[in-house]
DNA sequence: GTCTATATTGCGATAGAC
DNA sequence: GTCTATCGCAATATAGAC
């Protein structure tokens, strides 16, 4: 987007790239500005130079991994040609994909939710809500297709529906630990994951 | 356990009950001591005099949740009489009351996977590999009975069903504001949740 | 067992030279 | 735009009085 060639990072660009897993392993709290600035490879002054401080430079990494959200929602949300059970498909594969692409987002966005800093009313609570709208939207369409069934509540279901998915990666100190070794782990998941739960939401007759 | 009367709590005690929340809710690197021992009502002196240290507490604090949580399997361990679908059922059933009756245990849990500290693996893993255990347990005899599809592979399933039972709880900060109000949130979303997991996992013709 | 006072270290931020 | 040096502060831990 900013880049005008290819030969070198800027310094913003270093100390973003430094930040974002360094924020998403240990914490905004448990980082310190030496240790980002040693990181990044650049003077220690430069992170309140250019960002004005440790809090705000934690709201820009933020930032650049809820445009990585946006994204996905916007790729997903263009699906309308396929029926509710695909999308959800489209869904886990898209979830599976973004976690080899930008392997922290998914940590930072869970920090969050476990120890909020002041960019979780204003960035993530709106993303997210996006998120479960569409699902939920998928999962309305298809009750009144008479697909999915009826004692449902679609936001209750979206929101298992993140969950039954998502929690491997959450997890993923351990799962990768205790579950049986498959040639691709993550997407073996998420597969069996994806197919439990439209086994579990799709009426009965219809398979 | 270790009361004489019921009169007073020990200065132990006082530091250990206000050291959960406060741990639970911002981390280990965002509490300082003197927050601690004044939440706790103490000088700041005892936490090191009676806990060696702002580490050690922390530890301690893991310590007693995560017997929480060894109570918690042996009351599911005690379901020889069950069915696999009752067990589950029943497992549902005691996430939603420890999550009352507990309310800090998940989320110090849930923090050690986000950012792990040195008790993550000497006391997160063991504990919940055998939760994970158990439940693939339940679901590996419900397959050998002909009762659960058998192209699941019951670790991976086990994982599926903690994943869609604990994640309401872990987006609680989100999912209380955008779900539709009910008169039991949660028990509401369990009982949902596991009903479509069941539905899920079960053998299509026995419905 | 509890307190005050203090030692020591590391933190985040910035002034000012280059 | 980058650096060094430093300020002011808060952190954890402890020594020693009571």
């Amino acid at each position: 987007m900013k880049k005008e060639n290819v030969t070198e990072k800027s310094t913003m660009d270093k100390i973003l790239d430094a930040a974002i897993p360094l924020f998403a392993m240990k914490g905004y709290a448990a980082v310190s500005v030496k240790e980002l600035a040693e990181a990044a490879g650049v003077n220690i002054a430069l992170i309140s130079y250019y960002f004005g401080g440790k809090e705000n430079l934690y709201a820009a990494v933020l930032k650049t991994q809820f445009a990585v959200i946006a994204e996905m929602i916007d790729v997903i949300r263009k699906t309308d040609h396929l029926n509710p059970a695909e999308k959800i498909r489209f869904f886990g594969q898209i979830v599976a994909q973004s976690h080899v692409k930008c392997p922290y987002t998914s940590h930072l966005i869970y920090g969050e939710f476990i120890n909020p800093t002041a960019s979780f009313d204003t960035i993530v609570k709106k993303e997210l809500s996006q998120l479960n709208n569409f699902l939920s939207g998928c999962i309305r369409e298809a009750i009144e297709l008479g697909q999915f069934r009826e004692d449902l509540d679609p936001e209750y279901a979206a929101l298992s529906l993140s969950g039954i998915v998502n929690f491997y990666f959450f997890t993923q100190n351990l799962s990768k630990e205790i579950l049986p070794p498959r040639e691709n782990q993550a997407e073996y998941y998420i597969n069996q994951a994806v197919e439990t739960y439209l086994h579990g939401v799709l009426v009965p007759n219809i398979l």
